[in-house]
DNA sequence: AGAAACTAGTTGTCATGACAACCTGACCTC
DNA sequence: GAGGTCAGGTTGTCATGACAACTAGTTTCT
């Protein structure tokens, strides 16, 4: 059966600067989502997997386990590695509101409603890991998508930033965005997700009612060398949108 | 000096059945949480902690990823491997609201409000990949953590599971407690999470008033073999309760 | 016929060895 | 003094080899 391969259809390639197991990873990834590894099937055994791709069986194991990180694989000892019957969706990244609304093809718009330097608020500072009373960049953006307020946005990033996070930046594009552009690789976040009533001012932006709820996310940023980089405080109008999440267990428990 | 150690104190036993990479990764872990590395500093470095240790290097690689995935270090190629100097806190794990508030030291207690064999409606039957109207097993509980009610739970699990999740059991324990002790591990979840106003009867059980809003978390659940195991919806007082998580980038991006 | 023991196949763990890529700081040159 | 260059140290990647642990099915024994 001459439709056996598949997965050698796109070989790997030694020269590229992409590791052997993430190129691996990905090959599978695409097969998996583009149906070509149908559901709920085995995927090769490990050993005749390296064979066929002539790398060793540590680099097959590592692109598994990058699948199986993902959610889109299950790996059941003694038994071999099943794909995952089912679509389970973006497991909540270090990603920008931006990005999601970009990548689902809506064309989100900004309005910079503040940008401003302040002395940091106490929850801010701590945060941040600013001591007293340190001065912060502020900004407020209100997000929407398809004309409707799906979003209101206020952030603190450190002064040292204030060439980076500009003005026009921030009503052109994404903070993560020109975040990135400037070399600072966001690795790692803690977020808190809430609800609560909106405050007249709010409803007034979102266009709600007082009684329409909110969700809340708070979150504290940080790059690679563990420094802390953003504050965010966000509100969401539960109507209109929901956190989206896959959680993978450990495999040890 | 001999406070060098700290990370050889507990040290690694052979003869257990739980691999080196993981009990090296707890023993780091708790040396992280406890305070005895600091935030901040370096880990020794991969080839010294293996010889300190008397693993390969590949072990303690894993026990240093397994941290990183917690998002409890940091490594940067070319310099080293660092202390978050954060406490982040508990990724949304897979884990029961029981277990979470067990942990807590809360001694949690549930009010078994509904325990029933009903056809699956629509959204549940998708869910758990069921034809038709096939019957589940539906039951509802009220959880109470010191008294005040803090979760109204709704479930619904497939009818094969009918003596494993008993009306005994749920009243004395969590439901992922139930499962596990039946040798069903839980492996995988999706979930979302939202806000809306509670209804009438919500509003009474969970004793709020008809303003307060809620979170709510829809969660389906999938066991080692990639078959939904349990389909849950379940609300929150706001003012009582949060989702906290932390979120890592993929090293590659 | 039923239960226990065995076997084949698979993933899990661990060791060793080697080289590449990367960052920092010190040194040297201009 | 400013800039580039180099060396040392670190993590990143990959290969090979070996054995353990687990699962499911088959065979054998009672």
């Amino acid at each position: 059966m001459g439709a056996r391969r598949g997965l050698t259809d796109a070989a790997l390639d030694r020269a590229s600067p992409v590791p052997l197991y993430y190129q691996l990873a990905e090959n599978l990834e695409t097969a998996i989502r583009s149906g070509s590894l149908s559901s709920g099937s085995h995927l090769e055994n490990e050993i005749e997997l390296a064979r066929q791709l002539r790398v060793s069986r540590p680099t097959v194991r590592r692109a598994i386990a990058v699948l199986a990180n993902r959610g889109l694989v299950i790996r059941r000892h003694g038994i071999g590695t099943l794909v995952v019957p089912v679509r389970v969706r973006r497991p909540v990244r270090l990603s920008s509101l931006y990005d999601d609304l970009t990548e689902a093809g809506q064309a989100p718009t900004t309005r910079l409603l503040a940008y401003e330097v302040v002395p940091a608020p106490l929850d801010v500072a701590t945060g941040l890991q600013l001591s007293g009373e340190t001065r912060v960049l502020h900004f407020e953006r209100l997000r929407l998508a398809s004309g409707q307020p799906i979003s209101l946005m206020r952030n603190f990033v450190p002064l040292a930033l204030k060439e980076v996070v500009t003005e026009e930046g921030l009503k052109l594009t994404g903070l993560y965005r020109l975040l990135r552009q400037s070399g600072i690789h966001l690795r790692l976040a803690s977020q808190s997700i809430g609800a609560r009533s909106p405050r007249p001012r709010e409803a007034r932006l979102l266009k709600l009612g007082p009684g329409a709820p909110l969700l809340t996310m708070r979150r504290i940023s940080y790059d690679d060398a563990g420094q802390p980089v953003e504050y965010g405080s966000h509100i969401y109008p539960a109507e209109r949108y929901s956190f989206e999440m896959s959680v993978v267990a450990d495999s040890r428990t």
